[in-house]
DNA sequence: TTTTTTTAAGACTAAATTATCCGATATAAA
DNA sequence: TTTATATCGGATAATTTAGTCTTAAAAAAA
C-alpha cells in the first residue's frame, strides 16, 4: 500500500476546501462539514483544531460557531496545509529510504525522483484554495441533499 | 509525515539491489543481507519469503542456503517489486481522497497528478535492477568492511 | 546418522496512525 | 441567569504497519 499523503493531509485539504466553497460569511460546524464529506467528526475536529493554531482557519464556539478560512482563499495553498499536516521531509529524503543518497553519491533513480518531487512542489505550491474552490464547485457537491 | 512506498516496499528494493549487487552465484543468506544494509532482520526475511513466492528470488534451505535473484537483473524492473509488495493503488486513487474523482468529474489537481503519476509509473518500469546495480556499485557500499 | 545451518511459517509484541469519548470552557440565545 | 450549542484538550480505543520470537522443516556437512 503505496501513500502520498497521510489520511489527516486528505481530511484537512477536503475540509478546508469544504470551508472555501461555502458562500456565507457564517462558520461552518464540525458536525455539518464531516457528515457532507462523510469524515470522521471526532477526528477532523481535531485536524480543524490544529489548523487553527497554525492560522489557516478561525473558530468561535458556542451556538452559530464553527470554523472559517483564516485568510483569504487565494492566499492558501495546498502546499501550506501539506506543510502544516504532514511537513515536507519527501522533498528530502531517498524515495526508497537508500541511505547515503545524498546529491553528490546518490541512489540510480535519484535525479529522476527529484524532477518527479519538484513537480509535485509546484504542483502543491501553485495551487490555491480559491482556484481549488472554483474548479470543483461544478462537480463536487451536486449529489448533496440540503 | 508524508511517504510514498512503505518501509516492506523499500527494503524489498533494497534487498533485491544487494543481490543483484553481489558477482559471484552462491546464495546470499538474510543475515548477511540484512547486516550489510542495517535492515531488521526478521522483518526482512518474511519480505524474502514473500518475493520468493512470487517468483521474484530463488531461495535454498540450509547451510549454503540463501537467496538469490529468480531471474536475470535486467527482467526485473522496480515497478515489478513495487507491485508485488505495496501494489500499485496509487496509480488510481485520487492524491488527495477526494470521492467523487473520476476521469470525468474530478478534483482541482486531477490532470495535474495524473501526469506526475504517469512519470513515477514510468520510472517504476524503465528502470531494471541490472542498471540499478551498475549505476549504484560505485557508490553505495564503498564503506563495507568484513 | 547426527549436527549445524539456513529458510518457512505462524504467533506474538511494539509503535504509529486513525478514530472515539468525555469533561471543561466559551458563547449566544432563551 | 440558565440552557443549549460549539470548540478545546486530554485520555482512551481500534486498526494498521513494523518488527520479534519460536518452532518446524529442509539440506549440507561432519
Amino acid at each position: 500500500m503505496s501513500i502520498i499523503f497521510s489520511r489527516q493531509c486528505e481530511y484537512a485539504i477536503q475540509a478546508v476546501l469544504y470551508l472555501a466553497l461555502k458562500p456565507d460569511k457564517n462558520m461552518i460546524s464540525i458536525r455539518e462539514l464531516t457528515k457532507q464529506l462523510d469524515i470522521p467528526y471526532h477526528f477532523v475536529a481535531k485536524i480543524l483544531q490544529d489548523l487553527t493554531r497554525k492560522g489557516l482557519l478561525v473558530s468561535h464556539k458556542g451556538p452559530a460557531g464553527g470554523f472559517g478560512l483564516g485568510m483569504k482563499a487565494k492566499d492558501i495553498t495546498l502546499l501550506q496545509i501539506v506543510e502544516a499536516i504532514d511537513g515536507v521531509s519527501f522533498m528530502n529524503n531517498c524515495v526508497f529510504g537508500f541511505p547515503n543518497c545524498t546529491d553528490e553519491d546518490h541512489c540510480a533513480v535519484h535525479d529522476q525522483w527529484g524532477k518527479i518531487r519538484t513537480k509535485i512542489h509546484e504542483m502543491l505550491a501553485n495551487k490555491n484554495i480559491l482556484e481549488m474552490a472554483a474548479e470543483t464547485k461544478k462537480v463536487q457537491y451536486h449529489s448533496g441533499k440540503q
